[in-house]
DNA sequence: GACTCGTTGTACCGATCGGTACAATCTCGG
DNA sequence: CCGAGATTGTACCGATCGGTACAACGAGTC
């Protein structure tokens, strides 16, 4: 059992990557070989299902990424106020002030979103739910949460865009800090 | 001179729904002959520089379209407070209510997103600067008139994202009405 | 009816796509 | 040191990619 230089885990970054900034159409097995280091008969030694699975893979791993740093924390938490000021923080770190782009959405957008809409659906509602879920807990009413938690999730993908495509990454930590406030804000 | 079925006006929108659809990436010219009924022949003859020439072509096309009903209205009106009412209603039917995509959104988040990268940051900062222009004659600083204008196009591209990826468009048609809200809101 | 010129479909191009086959190589338990 | 099984690179596959060449077709003009 030799470990070269990366296992199967250390693969799913660097392949995270790849398809994160060619979306996943434009991640050939070329591109992604590159990336690796690793030739076809590596990758689809690892990954029997092709592209698709690696996919697949780098979306359940960041879905579990989300899961224990940022799902969890808001549902658990019982200080509401600092657990969303967590969830931001996590936030503005994860995609690197907005420099970095959200995979889940990119896939949402493009042409394969069909094959992966099931995971795509259940992350951004689990977020949801987790946000709404501490929203409620620190007071507000369960419409009030819903409609701030979702509010937030629409900032957060509405900057990373608006982010890109300007080529100002200035906006998305501006835009941080007005969804924190209106997610704190008194109850209306 | 034959005008069959359609002249090369006419074939923008049917470019842009494929675009639009699979991303420059996913439409190919196989699919792109399917949509508009042309054979390739035909296609090259309108557009001699291929699919980024079809692609450049119709975001000039939506760029014009957004000049005339969006961008102009919103600097030369008088009454600021119904130009942006104007503009969200404009957005809302353009976007269908959350059911169609944004293509220049989709562009930027593309793997092409280098090409077509001057095109899309000049049609989100015209946005930009119109809409913070009309929030300024409103009575708005010129700092908080652009920070609500930024955040205006942010929560229509991330309504966008989300109520794709979600398969839910209700969530565009209530966060049009919040960003309404705020945008019109007294000075804070 | 010949000429022109815009328009069209089709055959074809080399490159690259995702994926498969397989033999060579490596690592480790025994 | 030797087999077993994991891991690797490379050659190759058919399909499809974007793009080109070109001959045929169409409708007007004279």
């Amino acid at each position: 059992m030799a470990k070269p230089v990366v296992d199967r885990a250390g693969l799913l970054p660097l392949l995270a990557e790849v398809f994160r900034s060619h979306g996943y159409e434009g991640a050939t097995l070329a591109l992604i070989s590159q990336a690796t280091g690793l030739g076809k008969g590596s990758l689809y030694h690892f990954f029997p299902g092709g592209k698709a699975q690696m996919a697949a893979d780098v979306l359940a791993e960041i879905d579990g990424w989300f899961e224990v740093h940022i799902f969890a924390p808001l549902r658990e938490s019982d200080d509401p106020a600092r657990a969303v000021a967590a969830m931001v923080g996590a936030v503005d770190s994860y995609f690197r002030s907005g420099h970095r782009m959200c995979l889940v959405g990119v896939i949402a957008l493009g042409a394969s979103r069909d094959t992966f809409a099931a995971q795509v659906q259940d992350y951004f509602k689990r977020w949801n739910d987790a946000l709404a879920l501490a929203l409620r807990r620190s007071g507000l009413s369960a419409s009030a949460a819903r409609r701030r938690s979702t509010d937030a999730l629409i900032t957060i993908q509405g900057a990373l865009v608006l982010a890109r495509a300007s080529g100002d990454s200035r906006m998305f930590g501006q835009a941080m800090a007005e969804m924190t406030t209106r997610l704190l804000a008194k109850p209306d």
